[in-house]
DNA sequence: CTAGTTCCTTCAGCGACTGTAGGAGCAAGC
DNA sequence: GCTTGCTCCTACAGTCGCTGAAGGAACTAG
């Protein structure tokens, strides 16, 4: 098989080529084969592992997590115990953004149900930011 | 009225001391007059402007936002057009991100409901991460 | 007077990238 | 063989909205 290029890897990845060469540096990807002429050499298995990494950002994972189940994923013998806890946090995390964007959603569609379309100073946009107390919940 | 220390500005209003520095620095915040040992001395008036900050910022407004709400509400003349739209755009943002959001968490449960607590072999949540085509949807 | 707290400035760090400058290499057309 | 334009290299600064630390000065209470 012949080697790819980090360009050809960012299109079949669709990861930036910056973005490949900073997860080089976090240790998400191995150091890679160069050329004589000092470029970067990748394979299929790169490919793969990159096409998580991607995968997993995109689903939410920090990179501190990825790198945890990358490391599972390299010894199939293991419980998958560690897994589980990763993406059990990750849903909890999830559910709590969730409910605080939905808070917050309540909240400015409130703000805008209110408003009249007259000047700035009848606006209750402004009025209820300037003073909590409008607010619908305590805490936000 | 005595002059408020900015120790006693962040106690009143629940912005830590080193960003209401910050957001001096990014002129969200008047400069203030100073003691003569330079100590920043505040008013009631920057009691309410500072409130008015956090409270746009809990419910997730940009710092660029709110400098065009707080230049608004320096103008109660003007129509409230301008609130209005950053408000929605605002709105919209949060619609989006609630349903990526939501469908973050689907596949996150998806890959839980799927895991049988085995070794990592055979573990679906790293099975799931390592291959899009398992995915729920096309795009997240 | 001393100890403890508050305040000052300046600057580095977070997470996860993104972009830029300034250069070198390579592939294709003439 | 040369030029044009793309790709690649390193190194580093910038994004957003803070947060914290270092090192020093000043205020306050006992």
């Amino acid at each position: 098989m012949k080697p790819i290029a980090i360009g050809e890897l960012s299109r079949r990845t669709a990861v930036k080529v910056t973005t490949i060469r900073f997860y080089e540096e976090r240790g998400l990807l191995p150091k890679p084969v160069r050329t004589d002429a000092n470029r970067r050499t990748y394979g299929e298995a790169d490919v793969r592992r990159l096409r998580f990494i991607r995968h997993a950002r995109e689903l939410g994972f920090e990179v501190e997590d990825i790198r945890t189940l990358l490391d599972l994923s390299a010894h199939p013998e293991r419980p998958c115990d560690e897994a589980d806890a990763v993406a059990r946090k990750h849903l909890a995390d999830i559910d709590d953004r969730l409910a605080r964007l939905n808070g917050l959603r309540q909240e400015v569609q409130a703000m805008l149900d209110q408003c009249s379309g007259g000047p700035v100073r009848e606006c209750r946009i402004i009025e209820v930011l300037a003073d909590h107390g409008e607010c619908l919940h305590d805490r936000h």
